[in-house]
DNA sequence: ATATAATGCGAGCATTCGCTCGCTTTTCCT
DNA sequence: AGGAAAAGCGAGCGAATGCTCGCATTATAT
């Protein structure tokens, strides 16, 4: 039943040549599925655009799905960064406070590669990657409502969870829809509206 | 030019036959994407399961990407057709009450299928689709928006513009990841709850 | 310097896929 | 009944894709 391909590295790259190899394949990758979409991101697209011979390629990764699921790695880490960064920051301030900043990271970091945001969210249910933006899920999760819960003397009574799930899902929402709508044309102004109404949401939802 | 005998009712352009066969590469498509994935969703698999040849195929879609984009608009006018009667029979109600049935319409809207739901949104891109589905989302807001303006005296000052994308945002988000996450096991316990913060959190917002 | 391992190459195989075209069958209309 | 139009058929073409394999080049160790 080996419905899905191989995702793992075929072997390690232990010299500089090498790494450099790889980097140039996850660059090409990542650029060619956001600017020709994945459609034309074929494996032999892949290593002409990093300038490697395709047989190089299947050196290092053993499918094509390896490829892609490489780069959303990298990039999931890139914004779980983010966030685990700001959850820290937050972490002593009052809900207000806290929710402003977190709302003002969640568009920052949708923003920081919208287009490749946008075509990973929709490859990822096929390179068997469900189960890695799951784990995500999970950590932004656990990561809120344990901040939720030092702060539980501030909120009305509720179910933690029930409010984590409705404060991540608006907060997420809001920010996934801003940055496809209005893609780099955003005013500063404008954010600031968005932050502002945001915060109020779920500021007044939570207490 | 002869008169045609006034005896019989005049003919569809379109025979009993070929709209059943145009019904059945609907249904095999949407089938098909669902149960094996927009991979394997070719025009022979389509045509096979249809029970239709690929030539019939054909003579009705110019492409694949036609039959998909049909199975698209389709789910979108059922859609539509539910949030319609929905903002028709709100007009009348409260905050509220209105905002409390347009949370419950919007989970059920996502449950009535939510494996095509989710394959038809990761696709829509490739199917050149974009501008439909974003008819579709200013229809929405522009309806909500209306509703909202109707009930200005209940609500604090706000942009209706800002107000109206917190809200539809939020609300869409609970929906969609509620059913996304809970699959189909979802109690009615579950859900009142869920429909019952949803709404808290949006009625507050808005005054 | 030599041997061994690591890295890189790219033509081409096997397969899949979207789609065409010449033909047959069914339905409609007198 | 008979002819025309509508609907249906499916083998197969051409193009594209993922990937392999035998060989060439470069780095490392002795």
């Amino acid at each position: 039943m080996a419905r899905t391909p191989p995702t793992k590295p075929r072997k390690n790259a232990l010299q500089a040549r090498s790494r450099a190899t790889v980097d140039a394949l996850l660059e090409a990758t990542a650029r060619i599925l956001v600017r020709e979409g994945f459609e034309k991101t074929s494996t032999n697209r892949i290593a002409e655009v990093a300038g490697v011979s395709v047989g190089s390629l299947y050196q290092y990764f053993p499918s094509k799905e390896a490829l892609v699921a490489a780069v959303i790695e990298r990039h999931n880490e890139e914004i779980m960064g983010i966030v685990r960064a700001a959850l820290v920051e937050v972490a002593d301030l009052p809900i207000d406070k806290a929710v402003r900043k977190l709302v003002t990271v969640a568009i920052e970091a949708h923003r920081v590669n919208p287009k490749l945001h946008r075509v990973l969210a929709e490859q990822i249910p096929r390179t068997g990657q469900l189960a890695d933006v799951e784990a995500f899920n999970r950590e932004v999760h656990t990561l809120v409502r344990s901040y939720l819960e030092s702060r539980r003397k501030e909120m009305r009574k509720v179910d933690l969870d029930v409010a984590t799930f409705i404060c991540v899902s608006a907060i997420e929402a809001v920010a996934h829809n801003t940055v496809l709508n209005g893609a780099e044309m955003l005013s500063e102004k404008v954010v600031k509206v968005l932050v502002d109404e945001t915060t109020r949401l779920v500021v007044g939802y939570l207490r």
